[in-house]
RNA sequence: GCCCAGGUAGCUCAGUUGGUAGAGCAGCGGACUGAAAAUCCGCGUGUCGGUGGUUCGAAUCCGCCCCUGGGCA
């Protein structure tokens, strides 16, 4: 057994790729030609109230092969980046323990990054401090948080967007709640659950255009598939807009329609724009950060070169 | 056919008394170690419908033509 393949049991796959790009499929072709069981690495598919809106697999495509961690989070419950790598680690080793491939799979960069560069290991921030942090910010705007971390963090803030309030609160919380700067806790960053050489990692990265003819289809058939009731569910049982779960990309214009009248039309091409403007986002990380990342062409020849490639590999191991 | 109103960025529109044009949205590029489907930063991408004229100089003034919408026949 080479050494990159580690004592942890078969090697992990993983699936990157901006949203619509097919990454699910491809996890599901894959775990089933080299054995494998589907992992979620996507922020919004971890909840339960949404199954069409988000483009989760569906029962059918469950039953086919294992699927961890998907609608697993209430709407309203508290759920971060360190949620879900705690939950990835007893994942993985179960899924090795039964002499299956875990196939990780999302569209989540920051997932990514902390699953394969490693996490701060900060305590979670108090629902107290999160609230005066709003108040500061709701008070004083960006420059309050500045001026409080200019006197108590000056090293943190010195490697911090300024202008970002949300990177701003998250500094200043972390502070607040553990009496030790942000900079100081990711300078202490322990080892990564899973280095990339341990991997097998795939990236999607299909024409903008090609995305953006996928997008639009698929919130046509999202439509077809129900993604209204979903939406009257979550009106019914009390919106938030504040919630991370109501971020997911569509929700707030079809809440829209089906609350203030928005005609059905335009809050589709709202929810359009909105996930084009997610998928550019995330190639621009993806570009940025995952080079190294195998490139998955999208041809069907090439698509049955891949698997056999990968099939190959992998039982070698 | 005649009379109006229009034709300026991908879209919706500004454009002062003539000095080769600018907003919003879309789009493009970027950042991002616990809200990340979040949040933030940067960038105008243009035969000013066409053509001829007036002028040192025309999106702007004049002629003709084309197109769109409305009205009258």
């Amino acid at each position: 057994m080479p050494p990159e393949a580690g004592p942890a049991g078969p090697r992990a796959i993983l699936i990157a790729g901006p949203t619509a790009s097919g990454k699910s499929a491809l996890a599901v072709e894959i775990a089933c030609a080299v054995g494998g069981e589907i992992v979620n690495a996507d922020a919004l598919q971890v909840y339960d109230c949404w199954q069409v809106l988000t483009a989760r697999p569906d029962a059918r495509q469950q039953a086919e092969v294992a699927h961890h961690l998907y609608g697993m989070v209430a709407r309203r419950a508290p759920w971060s980046t360190g949620h879900w790598l705690r939950a990835v680690a007893p994942c993985l080793t179960a899924i090795r323990e039964r002499g299956h491939h875990p196939i990780i799979v999302g569209g989540t960069g920051l997932y990514f990054r902390a699953l394969i560069e490693g996490l701060a290991d900060i305590p979670a921030i108090p629902q107290a401090v999160r609230q005066r942090s709003e108040a500061l910010l709701a008070e004083g705007g960006a420059e309050a948080l500045r001026s409080a971390l200019r006197t108590r963090d000056p090293a943190t803030l010195s490697g911090l967007d300024m202008d970002n309030p949300r990177r701003l609160q998250r500094a200043w919380e972390v502070l607040e709640a553990t009496g030790r700067g942000l900079a100081d806790w990711q300078a202490a960053t322990p080892p990564p659950l899973l280095p990339l050489e341990a991997t097998l990692p795939l990236l999607l990265m299909p024409s903008t255009d090609a995305l953006a003819e996928a997008i639009a289809a698929r919130f046509d058939a999202m439509l077809a598939a129900g993604a209204l009731a979903e939406v009257e569910a979550a009106l019914t049982d009390g919106w938030d807009p504040t919630l991370p779960s109501s971020q997911a990309l569509g929700a707030a214009a079809l809440v829209a329609h089906c609350r203030d009248g928005l005609a059905l039309s335009e809050a589709r091409e709202r929810a359009i724009v909105a996930t084009r403007q997610y998928a550019k986002r995330q190639r621009t990380w993806f570009r940025a950060r995952m080079a190294a990342w195998q490139i998955v062409a999208q041809a069907p020849a090439a698509r049955a070169d891949l698997l056999a490639k990968i099939t190959r590999r992998l039982t070698a191991e």
